[in-house]
RNA sequence: CGGGGUGUAGCGCAGUCCGGUUAGCGCACCUGCUUUGGGAGCAGGGGGUCCCAGGUUCGAAUCCUGGUACCCCGACCA
């Protein structure tokens, strides 16, 4: 594993080359108001973008529709769900004024204390409560319902400690919010959107999830129940990489949202909630990434083709480019994304690694001998294997690649998930192979104060109650007590 | 808020222990020539409040005191 890789993966982040063209770290020094907060390069906000786009056909396919509410958010409003705001209101940003004035003192500028606000505002670190005291003006019949509404949007949350990618204190996200009418129609649409999430991560981002459900320990604050997807890293460690709640009637009864069902009777709202972030740029990288660099899987991957030209002349690169172009125009016609770089600044072997660096999937060159025998030397990502193949049909073979690597990449991580994945049965050998970096299925009593012995013991959480796979009962491996089923512990990021 | 570390060119670093020429190296940048099938070679060139303030000294990047910024570990965290 890359040594840039290992640093992300172990938290040590350190500025360097290759994810540098993607986000850094926001510099400003002299402003540690920012410390934590991203600034995205536009090659890893083209990732980004390619996410949202998937995403948001798959939202409208399941009957969503995109709206937007606002960044601020009375203070009395988090306070209206007691669950809710003990979760968050340790990591809020605070509005307490709305001007700035100039210093009587000296230069600049300093907060105009007759500018105080009479209620502060708190710069959302998610948008429930602001969009159910919204929603009460929207339902007032079962005819209203269901709202399917998705936002994109920023949130702001004042972590203690930020870990670029994976815990920034801003981060941009997509949250649906849903109201429904009975809690069977909601909780049909949590896991529906968690349906959404796994198929998202596995078909798009190559990257195998486990379905589940969150312990009471582990749940969203103000939630009933929280169904996640939990992605394995290349250290076996595990990422949360989304969420979706089921929040019952919790919302509904806080913002005092009621309607009148078929039978005239006065009922509250029933509610869900589901977010995706830019965390998942990190989980691409950390799930993929070799040692020369991002390993993109086509289906996101900003440019999916590259074509580098070696040359001798002038002449010659016109030659080249004449072939090139016929082939860059043909790949277009089939929406593949496809970049002919033949600025003459950088040598073709400077380019080579730089888009190996940058992912891109398949690399085409085209020198002199190709020129003579019309053919290309194609380079795979994942596999970095290299062959000359003829022009003739260059791009339904370029297709058809595209589709491979696609799916050899979401193998090798399903092929790495399976051998890091164990069931064990006694705590002494629990103890011992969470050190190894392992997935591990294990009987639990269900008990918060088990899985917090756990945690405290081997920094291990119950990542989720796994709703596929071995459903026998069995006996706690610490107290010994009965266990409805294995659940899935791991470390977490 | 506790523990540790680091501030030297745009970036990455050496030099600091044991004070002593004009503060050095790699990358990047500029000029020229040769190159171009895996991050080119040679020659020349530009670029520095050595984090800040004070102190010790003939002399401080180096020693002392104070400050400050950032990073890492922990506490915290859907």
């Amino acid at each position: 594993m890359a040594k840039e890789l290992k640093e992300l993966t172990s938290r040590s982040v350190n500025y360097s080359q290759w994810y540098q063209d993607l986000v850094i770290k926001a510099e400003l020094a002299e402003n540690s108001a920012v410390r934590g907060c991203m600034v995205i390069r536009p090659y890893g906000y083209a990732i980004w973008e390619k996410m949202q786009r998937v995403l948001d056909d798959m939202f409208k396919e399941t009957g969503h529709v995109n709206a937007y509410f606002p960044l601020l958010i009375p203070k009395s409003f988090l306070s209206k769900e007691a669950q809710h705001v003990e979760g968050f209101a340790k990591e809020c940003a605070v509005v307490t004024h709305y001007r700035l004035k100039n210093n009587p003192d000296g230069a600049g500028v300093v907060v105009d204390p007759a500018a105080k606000l009479e209620e502060e505002l708190i710069i959302r670190p998610t948008s429930e409560t602001i969009i159910w005291n919204t929603y009460r003006n929207w339902i007032q019949s079962y005819r209203d319902l269901p709202i399917l509404i998705n936002q994109w949007a920023n949130v702001m949350r004042w972590e203690m400690r930020t870990r670029l990618f994976l815990r920034t204190a801003e981060f941009l996200w997509q949250e649906g919010h849903t109201a429904h009418a009975t809690r069977e129609e909601a909780i049909e649409e949590t896991l529906k959107m968690q349906g959404v999430y796994a198929t998202f991560a596995e078909k798009y981002m190559a990257m195998p999830v486990i379905k589940g459900v969150k312990s009471e320990s582990e749940r969203f604050a103000g939630a009933e129940d929280t169904y996640t997807i939990e992605a394995m890293m290349q250290d076996g460690k595990a990422l949360q990489a989304g969420t979706s709640h089921f929040l019952g009637q919790n919302f509904g009864k806080a913002f005092d949202v009621t309607f009148i069902d078929k039978n005239g009777k006065s009922e509250y709202a029933w509610a869900t909630s589901w977010g995706l972030s830019t965390r998942m740029i990190g989980a691409l990288i950390m799930c993929h990434s070799d040692d020369n660099g991002l390993v993109l899987p086509p289906l996101l991957a900003p440019i999916q083709v590259v074509i580098v030209p070696i040359y001798k002349n002038e002449e010659q690169l016109a030659a080249i480019s004449e072939r090139v172009n016929k082939i860059v125009k043909n790949l277009k016609a089939m929406g593949i994304s496809v970049k002919y770089d033949d600025a003459d600044n950088k040598k073709p072997g400077w380019k080579f690694a730089e888009y190996e660096l940058k992912g891109v999937p398949v690399r085409l060159a085209m020198g002199g001998r190709d020129l003579e025998h019309n053919t290309v030397e194609v380079m795979r990502r994942d596999k970095l294997e290299k062959e000359t193949v003829s022009c003739v049909k260059i791009e339904e073979y370029i297709k058809e690649l595209l589709d491979d690597i696609q799916q050899n990449i979401y193998q090798k991580a399903y092929d790495f998930r399976a051998s890091h994945i164990i069931s064990v049965d006694s705590y002494d050998e629990f103890k011992e192979r969470i050190e190894d970096g392992l997935f591990i299925l294990a009987h639990w009593d269900g008990t918060p104060e088990t899985e917090e012995l756990i945690k405290n013991d081997t920094k291990a959480t119950i990542r989720c109650i796994p709703l596929e796979g071995d459903k026998a009962p069995g006996k706690c491996m610490v107290t010994g007590k009965p266990s409805a089923q294995r659940v899935l512990f791991a470390r977490a990021y």
